[in-house]
DNA sequence: AAATAACGTGTCAAAAAGACACAAAAATTA
DNA sequence: TAATTTTTGTGTCTTTTTGACACGTTATTT
């Protein structure tokens, strides 16, 4: 036996949310289709996953095209199915959900994808159902970050609190006490001081952290509670 | 355009990592291969998407044909898609999760798929990579329970405090401490008291308490710690 | 009647969380 | 130059939650 009598095979593909922060808003990498099906409409980044290819892999080889970067943070946060998901023929799609510094990625890779950083508060309607998976992600990146220290992913290498309560502001549209936040924070012992201060800052300027790389990867699963009462 | 050209299309299967409670052990829902490939080996339940069909509801009617029952507690909470990862052919698999009364349900219809409840700790080694697939529902499960009540999913109607600590214990495979246990189950208020008694106990009858549905629907996805430092 | 096992509830000290105030740094304005 | 404004760092106090632990009760067994 080589093959299995079930005939019905589908099409599987991979759509990946991607999140960045610019410093004050949440954002999110979206393509303007320039082709077909659905040319001019807004949707995530995809595309289908190949024979030889880990579903994983997939992902990464279409992160990898839009933004030029491998190390990105990505999850696998589930998969829609519903038989008329895709107008054009049943599809199968894997969702990643990925973090990434803004700054980081490539332009021209970006841009020969037609893609952009759009707010989140601003998002257009996606193709098919791409809202949705919008707002799988944002829950699971909501759930995940109120337990879990992964908002680092977001920021640049060296950043400060204040920029870090903002990433959290802006991930739970809400306000924070700065005083209660620090101390949550600094208790996780996760930031070490680098000694330098951020120069960008027009006022006081703040102490720059970097994430202790070490205890990050060994604490990273454990429970923290980032957030009052993370609003599920 | 009514199909895509993109070529490479795959087998969709759901797996479903069927919990269940005897008062005692965790226990797992698995079946004994009587059919090819891997006939005589142990598996979880599965089998392939229809072309009519949403994921959900594929596993759906695969818990339905194996057990009877209709109004179980799924989730979807992955998909394995490595090339090799079935032998027979490329087969994308999506796993559902799914906790049970394991008195609920139909003994026949086990038996005519030649299924059995197996204790977590006596597991034998399963086909494919349904081994990984159990290893990551039970971390799904330890998440999840920690943080949301959705353990009662696996106790009968009307269950004491002790049964229920009792759950929690084979769940994270660690003692807890009575009396706080008691103290923080009751203080989220998902418990009525029915007034009756455990009988079927040999010493002190324990109270006998039902779920507060309307509170469990309500409250389902706040956040609660019911363990100590869940062990992740 | 005494021993044993399981159950229910209470106390106390330590830790964590929430509310809040003050002082310092750096630019802007008067 | 001095006062003002904005942003940052840190500390205190009170309340809530947690973890460790003890005692009395119910029901069966010896």
């Amino acid at each position: 036996m080589t093959r299995y009598e079930h005939t019905t095979r589908l099409l599987v593909a991979t759509d990946c949310i991607i999140f960045g922060f610019d410093g004050e808003e949440l954002k999110l990498l979206l393509v303007k289709r320039n082709f077909e099906p659905q040319k001019g409409k807004w949707s995530l980044m995809g595309g289908f996953v190949n024979d030889d290819e880990d579903l994983t892999h997939g992902a990464e080889r279409i992160l990898y095209d839009l933004t030029g970067l491998t190390n990105i943070y990505v999850e696998q946060i589930g998969t829609f199915g519903e038989v008329n998901r895709d107008p054009v023929e049943r599809t199968i799609s894997v969702m990643f959900f990925a973090l990434i510094n803004i700054h980081d990625h490539d332009e021209t890779a970006v841009k020969t994808h037609n893609a952009h950083w759009i707010s989140l508060k601003h998002k257009p309607n996606l193709i098919f159902d791409h809202d949705k998976m919008v707002e799988k992600a944002l829950e699971h990146l909501r759930y995940k970050a109120a337990l879990h220290p992964l908002g680092f992913e977001l920021l640049p290498e060296k950043f400060s609190i204040p920029q870090l309560q903002k990433l959290y502001e802006a991930i739970y549209d809400m306000k924070l006490d700065r005083r209660n936040f620090s101390r949550k924070i600094l208790s996780t012992k996760l930031l070490i001081d680098t000694g330098e201060k951020n120069e960008q800052s027009v006022t006081k300027k703040a102490m720059l952290y970097c994430l202790d790389e070490v205890r990050y990867a060994d604490k990273f699963h454990s429970f923290w509670h980032f957030m009052p009462d993370p609003a599920m």
